[in-house]
RNA sequence: GGGGACGUAGUUCAGAUUGGUUAGAACGUCGGCCUGUCACGCCGAAGGUCGCGAGUUCGAGUCUCGUCGUCCCCGCCA
């Protein structure tokens, strides 16, 4: 008895014809000698009808069929009475009389929640992974998830992209996240480490004059979880040679337009709106901005500088900057969510934040600003903040990025609290990220992005005395706060990448040790080239309106990146340490892991 | 590495401020009844190392300390 059709195509099927479906006992309901039972598969519930006077043998044995009982049914379609339809089920028209079945398992009590009801916790969900999968809402997220590979397949084959799968054993590389490290036992001593992501491969395969490659690649990243961020995940890589930046966004946008219409019919405009990594951090304090909502930051430094209000004369004299965000009628806002505001300045590094109510359109109150600040330029205050009455003006001092990003903070903040955002899709690619950051800890100065980024052509004369001043050929593509993903142009000369690497404070030895075969490889005719990746996972959790990352990966980890399922990452036997020439410290650290199991 | 929240029947939660009889509810499970249910209904029953371990106390789910686990944030994540 092998199964003609799934549960939903059965809505279809004309009554009287007989069909046989398969799959789960969601539930029983016994009205006595009538007896009702859902089952559902991956497509859908249908309910099977044991009825004694139409099927009288089977009625005392659907008893046997409790919840989760796997089984396999034959029977008639049938249309159901008027009365008994049910619009909330795909198959409400229709009931399958059944004939005969097949019970092929029982199931024990299922410890988490299948169906209906509060979701059970997510240490059970996770522990019982395949339970929680087998529920209906996770089947649409991995059908989105389905989905999306194929079309992003497709998309990149049409565009030209060949798809090349890159090793995951590779050599480990200073520079970035901390490897997850792969030992050896042909190389005792050695290992092999799990890519952060195919950067340098994808480029060689540019040398190696494959054009335009993609593939959809699994990383791995041995730093702390977050919400948004798993130890292992899956992103979409792209490189391109011979092109510039304008084909590479308008290919993308072309991918995420076409995406989006396909997956959620929406219509998404392009070409997506652009903005400077700087006026990103300035009007938005983030270089990930949510454009959702207005709510630009306001530089008021020059108004109320020399005022005679000791702190802010002497951040304006320290080359700080004086900036607000409006809370469009914060005025209302009691001391208490006022001070819940400025500690969301504060853990951001703000040292504090004035809170400024508008009494009317024209003047301030409340505060020393009010007492200290002429009129003329209360009034000027308000019109760059574009206050009306009844706003708060939130108001942070300091140096340039902590204000921003502080601000940033609060703007992101007040839009949660007001539900500010409205329901849109707002892509924007965040361009010229600087080169390099600064590092005060180790004195030295780390990529922003990677240390094959090319630095803008303008820039470049800074690059060997002031590699800080540097903007880079680097983008980022955000859509509503969340970094899908970002790339840059390439360095394809190797005097450039030198320096790059002199910038850095990489030693040409050192260069010469960890990234010699890559150097070597730049050496032998590089094209100019240019690419992207994006987080696929973040990506699905967006098309399926999920706010949590381990809803989008079939089995996840934990915040300590532990599987609950297989409690996997588990100790090894001595002997298998010993093969590839590792020995357990006796240490607490060690200890620790052994009780885990 | 640091900060915060949580952990009580199979599940979701109350009970914790103010320590005090036998730790409750709903859903689920099991048994009985029920021929059009689809959150079926009605009657009944079982089900608890209160995460774990110490401590304070005549007495701890409740207070203290430690520990384990999960989540969220900072650091970290080119």
């Amino acid at each position: 008895m092998e199964r003609s059709h799934y549960n939903a195509d059965v809505a279809n099927v004309s009554p009287g014809q007989t069909v046989t479906v398969a799959g789960w006992v969601r539930k029983r309901r016994d009205l006595g000698n009538l007896v009702f039972v859902d089952l559902y598969d991956r497509s859908a519930v249908l309910q099977v009808v044991f009825d004694p006077e139409r099927n009288p043998e089977l009625v005392d044995s659907a008893s046997a069929l409790t919840r989760e009982t796997v089984l396999t049914v034959r029977g008639k379609v049938s249309s159901r009475p008027e009365e008994a339809l049910n619009p909330d089920m795909i198959t409400g028209r229709v009931e399958l009389i059944a004939d005969s079945f097949t019970i092929h398992s029982t199931s024990a009590l299922p410890p988490i929640q299948m169906t209906g009801g509060p979701e059970s916790n997510e240490e059970l969900r996770l522990r019982y992974r395949y339970l929680d999968l087998r529920r209906s809402e996770m089947f649409q997220i991995f059908n989105v998830r389905h989905q999306t590979y194929q079309y992003v397949r497709s998309f990149y084959v049409e565009n030209g992209f060949i798809e090349v799968t890159t090793p995951q054993l590779m050599r480990s590389t200073p520079e970035g996240a901390r490897d997850f490290l792969v030992p050896s036992r042909l190389h005792f001593g050695s290992c092999y480490a799990l890519p952060q992501s195919p950067q340098l491969m994808k480029q060689i395969l540019m040398i190696s004059a494959f054009d335009r490659y993609f593939q959809i690649a699994r990383c791995f990243r041995d730093e702390d979880s977050r919400a948004d961020r798993q130890p292992e995940f899956t992103q979409i890589d792209v490189e391109m040679s011979f092109t510039s930046i304008e084909t590479l966004f308008a290919i993308h946008e072309k991918l995420f337009a076409g995406l989006f219409k396909s997956m959620l019919d929406l219509d998404i405009p392009t070409p997506f709106r652009r903005i400077t990594w700087q006026n990103a951090m300035d009007w938005y304090g983030s270089d990930k901005p949510d454009l959702r909502f207005n709510m630009k930051i306001k530089d008021v430094t020059s108004i109320v500088s020399d005022s005679g209000i000791g702190f802010i004369d002497s951040v304006a004299a320290g080359g700080g900057v004086v900036r607000l965000v409006c809370y469009p009628d914060g005025a209302k806002l009691s001391r208490k969510q006022i001070s819940e505001l400025e500690n969301v300045a504060k853990k951001r590094g703000a040292n504090g934040m004035l809170a400024v109510k508008v009494t009317d359109g024209e003047t301030i109150s409340g505060t020393i600003l009010e007492k200290k600040l002429s009129k003329e330029k209360q009034t000027l205050l308000l019109e760059v903040a574009e206050a009306k009455a009844g706003d708060l003006l939130c108001i942070v001092a300091g140096d340039r990025m902590t204000v921003s990003e502080a601000l940033g903070d609060v703007r992101l903040e007040i839009a949660g609290r007001e539900n500010l955002k409205s329901d849109e899709y707002e892509f924007v690619w965040v361009t010229e990220f600087p080169l390099v950051e600064y590092d005060p800890e180790d004195n030295r100065c780390y990529a922003m992005h990677h240390p094959f980024t090319a630095p803008m052509e303008e820039d470049l004369q800074y690059l060997d005395t002031d590699p800080v001043r540097c903007r880079a050929q680097a983008y980022d593509l955000v859509l509503n706060g969340v970094e899908l993903g970002g790339g840059s142009v390439r360095i394809h000369k190797p005097e450039l990448q030198q320096r790059m690497f002199a910038a850095l404070g990489i030693s040409k030895e050192l260069a010469e040790s960890q990234f010699g075969f890559f150097l070597e490889a730049l050496k032998y005719g590089t094209p100019p080239h240019c690419g992207i990746a994006f987080g696929f996972d973040r990506l699905i959790m967006i098309l399926a309106g999920t706010d949590n990352l381990r809803d989008v990966i079939a089995f996840p980890k934990t915040l300590q990146a532990v599987c609950l399922m297989t409690r996997a990452p588990s100790t090894v036997t001595d002997d298998q340490l010993n093969a590839v020439g590792l020995q357990r410290k006796p240490n607490s650290e060690s200890s620790k892991t052994t009780k885990q199991n």
